[in-house]
DNA sequence: CGTACTCTTGATACGTGTCAACACCCGTGG
DNA sequence: CCACGGGTGTTGACACGTATCAAGAGTACG
């Protein structure tokens, strides 16, 4: 379990001991809001994508996860969720079972780096209200490659200025709560002005300073 | 502290022991996001609200906090927290050092309580994000009268169909996204059509039904 | 070699923002 | 007591951003 446990910040896991590990296929399902008493995964390889599906038959994407990246920690303190999670790209997946995770099986510091990684996910995710929500649609698309962009490029994915770069259009519509028509013009807007390119699933972000400006990101200036 | 714990579902806590209490005047700041080390309060009388402010000068408000909640809850687990809490309204608070919730001072089921309530209240603030996004401002509008309305009403501050309500316009506009103008004609409409009234910090939620029907919430028709 | 899917582009409609003017309420100070 | 001033809410005219609908090009895949 230290393994696990030391794979709560953001690098990737090492599958151990009573762990299981599975491939699943680009669009299938990982975790649905209907489980309960679901596992926890760790993202070994490959993207996921986390959302929830309004009545009215929107999808809201909330988060995309990368490799290394838990899936769904806060199962360990609440028995379900109200979100699904499907494999953005074929993905491998390491999984643990809840007990595991019990108070006799962790030490109290283990639990603490629990807690701490469990809690700063939600609020940086919960932060992401602010950031769509006061912005249109050009800073928000800005905003959404240039997070994806030093994520990747900080967790050593980029090669120079080119990252990966498997969302559709409809992805990117779907986070950024705006329609697949209107992110095609916007991206083409970002592109036209020579910030980013982006095609065969790569994206390359040309001038990193300008486009932190258009979306409007502290440390812009 | 088993009274500070018991408080974390969604009850009024009891000062006790040990324990600070004090007086908040109306728009002044309960927590500031540059703080560190604060204190956790639990909001006995009165109400708050919890926002960021973004580099381009706009504000969202994240959750409106009612008597009784915990305030910042998950700064026992995160030294700091990127919000600002400020007084919507006079507000009394309780105060405890973050040192009582150390592992030594607090039972392991207390422990659990904890991160279960901190947990809990962070996935459904994240929730949110959809709840607005997907939605247009009429139906954002309806979405945060009726989600207050609900919750006031479990809580036992509703008169029949009215609930005390201190929000401004501006209020609504920056938990919505929208301007306070527009907030105005959208609940403008709301109160042609005869759903709802407010005036003088009173809501009255004529057809909730209705209501919910616009707000596009699941259990409506 | 189709067939379905994704992406792009155009024309148009609608929703929301912006700016401005004004009414109203309320606290302040004359 | 009244006059003033600022904050808040309302309404109108207009501009702009985004959705919708439709068509077509490019691409992947059987």
């Amino acid at each position: 379990m230290a393994e696990v446990c030391g794979a709560l910040g953001k690098q990737t896991a090492i599958a151990r001991d009573g762990v299981g590990m599975y491939l699943c296929r680009k669009g299938r399902s990982i975790y649905h809001k209907d489980n309960v008493g679901g596992q926890v995964h760790i993202l070994r390889e490959g993207w996921a994508f986390r959302f929830t599906v309004l009545p009215n038959g929107r999808r809201q994407i909330m988060e995309f996860l990368l490799p290394g990246d838990p899936v769904l920690l806060p199962l360990i303190f609440l028995p379900r969720l109200p979100y699904t999670v499907h494999a953005l790209t074929e993905a491998m997946l390491c999984t643990f079972a809840l007990k595991d995770f019990s108070r006799q099986e962790v030490s109290s510091e283990a639990t603490r780096r629990i807690e701490i990684a469990c809690t700063a996910g939600l609020v940086r995710s919960e932060s992401r209200l602010a950031e769509i929500n006061q912005r249109n649609s050009q800073e928000r698309t800005a905003w959404l490659l240039l997070s994806l962009y030093k994520e990747l490029k900080e967790r050593g994915f980029a090669e120079g200025d080119v990252v990966p770069f498997p969302l559709s259009l409809a992805h990117v519509a779907d986070a950024l709560g705006i329609t697949v028509t209107h992110a095609s013009r916007t991206l083409g807007a970002l592109r036209r002005e020579g910030l980013i390119s982006l095609s065969r699933e790569r994206l390359t972000v040309h001038r990193e300073q300008d486009l932190a400006n258009v979306a409007l990101l502290p440390g812009a200036s």
